[in-house]
RNA sequence: GUGGUUGUAGCUCAGUUGGUUAGAGCGCUGGACUGUGGCUCCGGAGGCCGGGGGUUCGAAUCCCCUCAGCCACCCCA
């Protein structure tokens, strides 16, 4: 009967099965955040689960990790190179632009929920299918927009009661101080060359920036000294940058500027920040985003300055699981559980069962051909309020027992009402 | 892609220096209680010891390969 264990299939490394228990808590997440984001404006998109590869190559970056080698990309029968997602702002913005969403009135707010594909080693809170749960805000440069998506992700992160996580915020500058500080930086480095390890090394020729995110305890030493970008923005960046600090503080959102912060996606400009857990692991970002304004523009759509995050759901039950302050689990209910005692009733008790959950109560046989009294255990295990017994005396006066299983009162019903009695001691009609 | 570590029942794990029919707890299931749950007690099912190859009279145990989990690098949510 069951198959040779080399033959079985599995599921796909780095992927897995959310079995009941896990798959309520992701479904409580994506419920929780539909209340809390629709209290601040976002309305949910669903894209496709693959596009086309151009999509991410053009805007994560060909020179990013994810483009080179991260992503599950096929050709499929009609010859197009299509990817499936490895994140989900392009694929918004995508939308965004053959939509023509910007005729909308700006800005236009959308939030996503939705798995992602990285061919990466598995590792703790790293997978290669993963969720995401995200916000852009598209058409407005303000601050109060950057800031109004950081106290969101916070507010979120409040209202599941993660309180470990740790909000850093940086500012990656624009077109105009950007280019500049990169030379700045990478002349320090190149100075400095001996200080650091053979990968920042190759870092620093490419991607000087990256630099920042070493490990490396040598290469951070020497990075104390290093020209930060925070000291470099232009006057309209720094004033951008402050007036984001400055509306956060407003609404008492604790934060601390990193100027080490780095974000791996090109299209940043401006405000990045990340929440980092200290529960987690190599892994510690529960999420993290920023302001992309030139996205937009960079795939043909009219100028739209935009901000988004993205939070990995696995590493949010991750952190509610080591910080032990919710359970999002929820252990089984159920309002009633048919008990048949007379195998010629089967028939009534299905029946019966089937008018209980249309009247929307929760209801239970056995399919098992139990005995009265594992029939009881089992009503018990389910959680069961109340169990109606279909005994052969009372069934051939057209009746049934009702017994409460908390007090254990029992008293017999008739079963053409028992029904609508439940329906109404329910609170339903 | 690189490194470390671990694979024994559905789950968590024992398994002595290689030695007969591979164990426990939980879970599942049946019964003690012939029509009534939670507690307790007794029974049962369920494993080619991740897979393949090798050493040996004999391998869950030793060796090699491979796959997978976990952890870290890299990178990122």
């Amino acid at each position: 009967m069951s198959a040779k264990k080399e033959n079985r299939i599995r599921a796909p490394r780095g992927t897995s099965d959310y079995l009941p228990d896990r798959a309520a808590s992701i479904h409580r997440l994506d419920r929780l955040a539909g209340e809390v984001f629709s209290n601040y404006g976002y309305q949910r998109i669903i894209t496709p689960t693959f596009e086309d590869t151009a999509l991410f190559t053009r805007s994560i970056g060909e020179a990013s990790d994810i483009v080179r080698k991260e992503m599950y990309t096929f050709e499929d029968r009609g010859g197009r190179s299509l990817t499936l997602r490895p994140e989900a702002t392009a694929p918004v913005v995508r939308a965004f632009i053959e939509h023509n969403l910007g005729s909308q009135s700006l800005p236009v707010k959308l939030y996503y929920f939705s798995n992602m594909f990285r061919y990466e080693r598995p590792q703790a809170g790293r997978f290669r299918e993963f969720w995401q749960l995200g916000v852009e805000a598209l058409g407005s440069p303000e601050p109060s927009l950057d800031a109004e998506v950081i106290t969101l992700a916070a507010d979120f992160l409040r209202a599941l009661d993660i309180r470990e996580g740790l909000m850093k915020i940086g500012s990656m500058g624009d077109e105009n101080c950007r280019p500049q500080y990169t030379l700045i930086l990478q002349k320090y480095l190149e100075e400095k060359r001996d200080s650091f390890c053979p990968d920042c090394g190759e870092r620093l020729k490419f991607n000087p920036l990256r630099v920042f995110d070493c490990k490396n305890s040598e290469c951070q030493k020497a990075l104390a000294d290093a020209p930060k970008m925070i000291d470099y923005l232009c006057d309209e960046c720094r004033d951008h940058f402050d007036g984001v600090g400055r509306l956060l503080k407003e609404v008492g959102i604790e934060f601390s500027i990193d100027p080490m912060l780095v974000r791996g996606f090109d299209y940043y400009t401006r405000t990045t920040f990340e929440i980092q857990s200290s529960q987690l692991g190599a892994q510690n970002a529960l999420g993290g985003g920023g302001r992309y304004d030139r996205l937009v523009s960079d795939y043909g759509g009219k100028p739209t300055p935009a901000v988004g995050f993205a939070l990995g759901i696995e590493r949010l039950l991750a952190a509610l699981k080591a910080e032990e302050n919710v359970d999002l689990s929820t252990p089984r209910k159920i309002d009633v559980f048919l008990i048949v005692i007379d195998n010629e009733h089967r028939d009534q008790a299905f029946k019966l069962a089937i008018e209980l959950r249309r009247i929307g109560l929760s209801a239970e046989v056995d399919y098992m051909n139990r005995s009265t009294r594992s029939q009881m255990k089992l009503a018990d295990k389910m959680g069961a309020e109340y169990a109606l017994i279909l005994g052969p005396d009372e069934m051939a006066r057209g009746e049934v027992v009702m017994r409460n299983l908390s007090t254990g009162e029992e008293r017999p019903e008739k079963l053409s009402s028992v029904a609508d009695k439940l329906g109404k001691i329910k609170g339903f009609e």
